[in-house]
DNA sequence: TATTTATATTCCTTGACAGGAATATTCCCT
DNA sequence: AGGGAATATTCCTGTCAAGGAATATAAATA
């Protein structure tokens, strides 16, 4: 019944710029070591570095073919991490308690 | 037009176990930073720093209070990191594509 | 088999960051 | 005004992570 607990390692894998990119790269498809390198525009043993420290956080996994290693994102740390931020459901839909908020809802009730 | 850039000084902020505590803490509402370090069993000038570095990056606000300052969570980065996690709806949603999933879509069907 | 291609790993250096201890700052209270 | 409470800041030190360069490994190909 695991309640929300954010696993950090998760998070210290994405705070990292050239990771970050790697994850939005690979956001649209599976991706071999080589291409990700290129379209980010850094060397190939960084690229592999960065990919090891995804891989071990369980962000992505690796489908070997042959020569090369094709990187694919992972469902479960996206889902672990919806499942994390709508804990804070109420911290988002806090709404300012002024004036403002006020008559705005009170326009909605007299314009249904 | 935004689309879902991820800050990445708030997934900096938050890959710190004591920062990531704070913020588990502070989702049961405000608190002042003694009562922080007390509750998470640190130093005062730990949870000063850590709240500094949380402040620095939007995550939360503090509210002076004569003596002391309270701290509170912002809704902006949570709702930021909500939009950016469903962008990868597709990523999530994604169904094993494999013999094993296809017969339990038809055990599914054979016993509704 | 020799060579090329694709990727991973190692070693080194540098910079950032977290904790500890001490101190500064600000406000309250008598 | 002086003392105490609450918080922030500074200095120091050790650890860890990232990049560069070189190299190891493994598979494809000629």
């Amino acid at each position: 019944m695991k309640n929300s607990e954010m696993d950090i390692t998760t998070l210290s894998a994405l705070a990292e710029p050239n990771r970050m990119n790697i994850v939005q790269l690979l956001k649209g498809g599976p991706m071999a070591v080589g291409e990700i390198a290129d379209q980010l525009g850094i060397r190939q043993p960084q690229a592999s570095k960065h990919l090891k420290v995804l891989n071990d956080s369980g962000i992505v996994e690796v489908q070997v073919d042959a020569n090369r290693r094709i990187y694919k994102l992972r469902s479960e740390p996206f889902q672990a991490m919806d499942i994390w931020v709508q804990s804070f459901r109420h911290i988002m839909e806090e709404r300012l308690d002024n004036l403002d908020h006020y008559l705005r809802e009170l326009q909605k009730k007299e314009r249904p």
